[in-house]
DNA sequence: AGCAAATGGATAGCGGCACTCTCCGCTATC
DNA sequence: GATAGCGGAGAGTGCCGCTATCCATTTGCT
């Protein structure tokens, strides 16, 4: 419980309606509120001050829909202090011009692109040149799953409940995505074992 | 560098050759080892002790691939504190069997299962019952992504690299997964927004 | 040969983060 | 009128990933 207090000190959740100086009272809300901050913690593995941001970009009214989802992109993708190697930069703005970009991406603008672009170089410094080759395959999937995603939020009612499913489905979508592409790699692993049982594998 | 002995003392570094009492001599392997470590702490957000056990796993010689491959699941999945809802793990048992697992699936046994059982539990407890709804999707996409995962593999030559190449493709092809599908739903939105471009969205 | 600079090995310390503890003044309740 | 509990705020704690210091040895330069 002491928790509870030390979140409202730190702005994560809003103070309650103080009914006398010494009581406050907390509503549905606020619960709903801290469960939603323990779901960004503990399944998202965001650092408070990420939430702190997740939660101001949810708050933001005058935003259309499109920038929030752009600010709560920035806040869950904080960037890694890798060093990027320009070659997987150019493996990214590829991509990028593979999928109809046809203006020169800078990846130091989006904390997405940066991730990306963080990924690749860290494959190329341990001899993985090649991993930009799974770019296209895992955008194929991809289009199926966002494709889902999105299904899933627009059943969705009200607007503050699109922003939450928004967040909820990608901090949550990710853990259950990493889960069930182990799952589909074990089952792989198996059926190759099973066509080919020899002990060396 | 002094972060170099601090990964020798921790056993993450095999010690160098000693060629005098003060001289040690490291080779490609060992610089090779470092990066790899660094690649797993930076990308892959493990701590110092997960990253051990994954070491450990690729380390151990009389194991075949397809254990070796679980262990290593094991190892980069640690386990939230986070409790389960019964009924996830029914949503998470219903999906095994849909997928043709006969047998009754215990959710605890594996660290991945655990982790996909309390991404749902963590989405029904801020009201998201139906989050369960996308396995089946997230199935599908993922299909074609771990098919490229495997053929990526597969291009791999001698053992020790097809051990390395999957931990590689697994944790950093999170990342960039993580990364491809924020630009897919980007995309999307953008799309949304052409096609209804009202300020309210 | 002589000496500064570097190395291996070990121990202790530091900084950040997510809490958690404690204290204070007040007030609702018995 | 005693007491139990609340809100609020500052200090303290524990862990983790380094980092700094120290010492004996030894290598390389002159």
């Amino acid at each position: 419980m002491p928790t509870i207090k030390y979140y409202l000190r730190e702005g994560l959740l809003p103070a309650g309606v103080l009914t006398s100086p010494n009581q406050a009272h907390y509503d549905d809300e606020h619960l709903r509120r801290l469960r939603l901050v323990r779901a960004l913690v503990d399944v998202g593995g965001l650092s408070i001050a990420s939430v702190r941001e997740v939660l101001g970009a949810i708050d933001t009214q005058e935003e259309s829909l499109h920038s929030k989802l752009g600010a709560v992109q920035e806040a869950i993708s904080q960037p890694s202090a890798v060093e990027l190697d320009p070659l997987a930069i150019k493996d990214v703005q590829a991509f990028f011009e593979r999928q109809g970009e046809t203006e020169c991406v800078d990846v130091t603008e989006s904390n997405v692109t940066h991730m990306l672009a963080a990924a690749l170089s860290v494959a190329r410094s341990i001899g993985h040149d090649h991993f930009r080759d799974l770019l296209d395959p895992y955008l194929e999937g991809l289009k199926i799953i966002a494709q889902a995603d999105v299904d899933y939020i627009a059943g969705r009612g009200s607007r503050d409940d699109v922003i939450e499913a928004m967040v909820v489905g990608t901090l949550i979508g990710d853990t259950v995505l990493k889960a069930v592409r182990r799952l589909a790699h074990a089952q792989v692993s198996r059926a190759v074992i099973g066509a080919n049982a020899n002990p060396s594998n």
